[in-house]
This record gives structure tokens, sequence and C-alpha cells, in this order.
DNA sequence: ATTCGACTTGGGCGAACGTCCAGACGGTAG
DNA sequence: CTACCGTCTGGACGTTCGCCCAAGTCGAAT
């Protein structure tokens, strides 16, 4: 049961991936270098081009995590609402303990960016995003909301949105959120039907 | 009127405001540097801590100028909207030229992230979003639109978050877009008080 | 014509950057 | 015991970083 060097080695790498998320967020995505990265997770730098191929690629590999780790603690929970409230209510709780300048907004919207000059990082980021999406989107549906994919990426997309918003400018109480946001899933498949496509 | 010493100064000042804005959303707001800056501006590198005291302090001078130009031309076309479908509709279609990728959204984004790593940063553009959003409040309060500061809140961080979504994912249609906004302002001042307290 | 001041140049400062590599360490296999 | 392999160290490489400054240019003011 005693660690192996291998083991070891694992953990290592492990805490780099950690350690590089932690400080996207803290520096931002460009600012992040081998040399803090390093001393930070307590190994020396060469041990960072030992694991990993560059640094850019270590970034990539501990923010998908990261977000992965996020999106699959949160759908399963979503998936839980039995009305439209009931999921908006969900969303806007589970935004709570993030306020706009904790390690777990800041790399997501780091990663965002940096998917922008990131051909490889934006395919897959924009996978784990279509998936919450459809995620949304299945529940919306099954819950009789118009338009249920639209108003899916419209409601993924203002998350994040007030997740950017939220360090500048006190928001709205959550329960002024909700209230509002209610109203976005309101639409049943009677009132109106989705216009366009199916 | 032939252009004095001064007023050349002025013009390379001028610039290397419009080139740091490029490059912020270029390269990412860290990422940014003199001699990049310089050999882009046409000038030398010596020129750039002439003008500004640092470059940190050239890139938030260059982004607030960008953000509120942008805020200005928008702000004034939207109080134009007579009903809240309009104002949704103006939103939607402004929106439009926007890919995600481009050096305004871009930089919207990366002027966001900044500021929560700078605080004299954090505080100008917080008045600047506060504005925008009170001009949209006061628009759907006139529209006699419920909860018009949350909505305006959320409206606004929409639009922000969807900027950031758009390069990853094919987002919904214009058209589609607009529909479920529309039901985000369709609460009206009689119809109100349904759920959560104001 | 001379002085002045705003503007610009080009190079130099020490520090930090990403990447690489020769060698040390330590457990496992033959 | 020897040979090996995965892991890690510490330092070196050339480049780039932010910032600074002595010197030069040139129109405006005297």
């Amino acid at each position: 049961m005693a660690p192996t060097t291998a083991d070891r080695g694992r953990e290592v790498r492990q805490r780099l991936l950690d350690t590089a998320a932690a400080l996207i967020a803290e520096r931002g995505w460009t600012a992040v270098s081998t040399r803090v990265l390093a001393e930070r997770a307590g190994v020396a730098a060469g041990v960072v081009h030992y694991h990993f191929g560059s640094v850019p690629a270590l970034l990539r590999e501990a923010a998908l995590a990261a977000v992965r780790g996020v999106l699959d603690r949160f759908g399963p929970a979503l998936a839980a609402a039995g009305t439209a409230d009931e999921l908006v209510a969900l969303l806007v709780s589970g935004l709570e303990p993030y306020d706009g300048t904790d390690p777990t907004s800041l790399l997501f919207a780091e990663t965002y960016l940096a998917a922008t000059r990131d051909e490889a990082l934006r395919a897959d980021l924009g996978e784990l995003v279509t998936s919450f999406r459809r995620l949304l989107a299945d529940r919306l549906a099954a819950l009789r909301v118009a338009a249920p994919e639209a108003t899916a990426a419209l409601l993924a997309a203002t998350v994040d949105g007030v997740m950017l918003h939220r360090p500048l400018v006190p928001g709205p109480t959550p329960d002024e959120a909700a209230t509002v946001l209610s109203r976005l899933v309101t639409g049943d498949a009677r009132r109106r039907t989705g216009k366009g496509r199916s």
C-alpha cells in the first residue's frame, strides 16, 4: 500500500493541474508562468515540461477538467426540477455561492476567452457547453416550455453573464432574479409554439 | 492649420490608445507588451512611458474609452423603443454584428476580467455598467414592465453572456432569441408580485 | 537668432520568460 | 548486485519583459 514512484508522479501531475486552475483565476490565462506554477506546486520548474508538453497544454487540460467538474455537479441537480420555476430557483440558488471574483467564476471566464485563441480548447469547451445546454433544453422541453433549445441557450448565457457582471455592480437579489427569470420560462407549448424550426 | 508638435503628440497618444484596445482583444489583457504596442503604433518603445505612466495605466484608459464609446452608441438607440418587444428587438439586432471573436466583444470580456484584478478599473467600469443598466431600467419602467431594475440587470448580463458563448456554440437565431427574450419583458405592472416580494 | 519645451529616439538595466537537458535519486526486475 | 526506468533536480540557453534616460529633433515663443 506504500505509494510507489509512479503514484507520486501521478499525484504531482494532479497537483500541477490544480495549481494551474488556481493560477489562471488568480493571474489570468496568459500570465501563468512555468516558474510560479512549479513553485506553488512545490516542485522544480523542469517537472512542468516533464508531465506536460508545454504550459498552454497544461492550462488547457487543467481548465477543461475544472469546467467539466463544475458542470457535472450542476447538471444532475437541475434534472430534479419538477416545474420550470423550480428549475430557475435551482439555477439561481446554485449560483449564489459564486460572487464573480471566486476562482471558479474567474476560471470559467478566462477559459471562454482563451478558447477564442486556441482552436483545440474551443472545440472541447464547445462540447461541454453544448451538453450542458442540451441538458437544460431537455428539462425545459419535458416541462413544456416553448422553444426549449433557444431558451436553454439564453439561460446558460445569462448565468455566465451574471457572473461577469457581479463583481462590478451589486446585482438583483436571488429572489428578484428568480422572479424575473421565471418569466423567461413561462412560455408553454399551448400559448405559443416555437416559430421557425423544431 | 498645419499640425503643431503638440498636435502630433496628441495624435500619437490617441494612436497608442487605439492600438492598445486592439491588442487587448488580440492577445489578452496581460499579454500586451510595451514593445508590441509601440511597434504596432509605429513609434519607439520609449513613447509609451512618455505618454502613460505604465502599461497597465494605458490599458485601463484605452479599455474604458472603448467601452464608453460602445455604450454611448447603444444607449440612445435603445431609448427609441416604443414597446418592450421593440426594445428586445433593438437589443438583439444591435448584437448581430458581433460574433464573439471580434475586437469589441473580446475587449469587453477582457476588461470585465481585468477589473477583478484592478480596483480603479473596477470602479470606473462599474459606473459605466450601472449607467447602462439604469438606462435600460428607465426604459423598461416607462413601458410598465415589472421589476425594471432586476430585469435590466439580467438583460444586460445576458447580452454579455451571449457574446461569451457565441464563439463556442452556434447560438439561437436572432428571431428565436428575440422571441425568448420578449418573454423576459412581458411582466406588466398589474400582473406583478406573483411570487417573490419586491 | 536664440532659447525653450514638447516630443521622440534608441539603447541599456535587471528580471522573468519557456524550454531543454545532463545527471541524481530510488524503487523494481532480472 | 546490477541494470533499468520513471521521476525529479538545478541550471543553462536565448528571448522578451517593464521601465528608464541621455541625447536628438523641431516648431513656438522671445
